[in-house]
DNA sequence: GGCCAGGACACCA
DNA sequence: TGGTGTCATGGC
């Protein structure tokens, strides 16, 4: 089977399982961008806990996040995990926005995404997953997000080696599917509640539990990426 | 009480 | 360039 149809058959059966997954969670573009940084490998309740206290301190903005003291800026996202470091990480997004757009999120996406994408990756604290995530959720450009979930998934179905690179990884999506936000919007959210479902670290999940208890429709678990 | 979660980065060989 | 340690809370 072609890489093409492979991937979108897998999605639509993903799809069928799970039905749509309504992401990224977040009222504003702003609030998507804090919470890709916030969720960097940390449980997503959390996330939100931290948030809410973002929001109780009114502190959820550009303006709050620059003007809040570091150590109160900690505080409230402790809940989060790792919350001295991704204080330090919210900040130094907003003044990225401050300095070279003009405080704008706006006006970070109006640039081509591709650019913004090398802006974003050049923030301290901000990865490929990270600004992958802020250039779909956020700014709905069409820049797919690769995660934890995603490689452990196509490695273990034997689609992808387990250490390709992020790039890698990446590539594979773009360049067999079509560059449809919605598309990899869907797709992402559904490969998380896949992993989230089935998918441990390896060797913990069961057997390799994908391989055991998803059958995915009619796709052949062990088929390779270049039939 | 241990494991894990929607990463990123500094450091070292 | 690739491997490893560090950052840290909360749920199960």
């Amino acid at each position: 089977m072609a890489t093409d149809s492979l991937l979108l058959q897998l999605f639509a059966t993903l799809l069928d399982c799970y039905g749509n997954r309504h992401w990224w969670p977040g009222e504003t573009p702003f609030e998507v961008c804090v919470g890709a940084i916030l969720t960097q490998n940390t449980n997503w309740g959390n996330v939100e806990k931290a948030i809410a206290n973002l929001k109780a301190a009114d502190c959820l903005s550009i303006t709050g996040i620059a003007a809040c003291p570091p150590h109160e800026l900690a505080a409230l996202i402790r809940p989060a995990g790792y919350f001295n470091i991704k204080a330090d990480r919210l900040q130094s997004f907003v003044r990225f926005l401050n300095v070279s757009h003009q405080g704008s999120l706006e006006q970070l996406f109006e640039i081509p995404w591709q650019k913004a994408r090398y802006e974003l990756l050049a923030v301290r604290g901000i990865g490929p997953e990270t600004a992958d995530s802020i250039l779909l959720y956020a700014g709905g450009k069409p820049s797919f997000v690769v995660d934890a979930y995603t490689r452990r998934i196509f490695s273990r179905l034997g689609l992808v080696p387990e250490q390709i690179s992020y790039d890698g990884l990446q590539q594979l999506f773009m360049q067999h599917l079509p560059l449809d936000v919605d598309l990899f919007n869907e797709y992402h959210a559904l490969l998380v509640e896949l992993g989230k479902q089935v998918c441990r670290p390896h060797p913990r999940c069961p057997a390799c539990c994908l391989q055991k208890q998803c059958s995915f429709g009619n796709i052949k678990l062990e088929q390779s990426a270049s039939e």
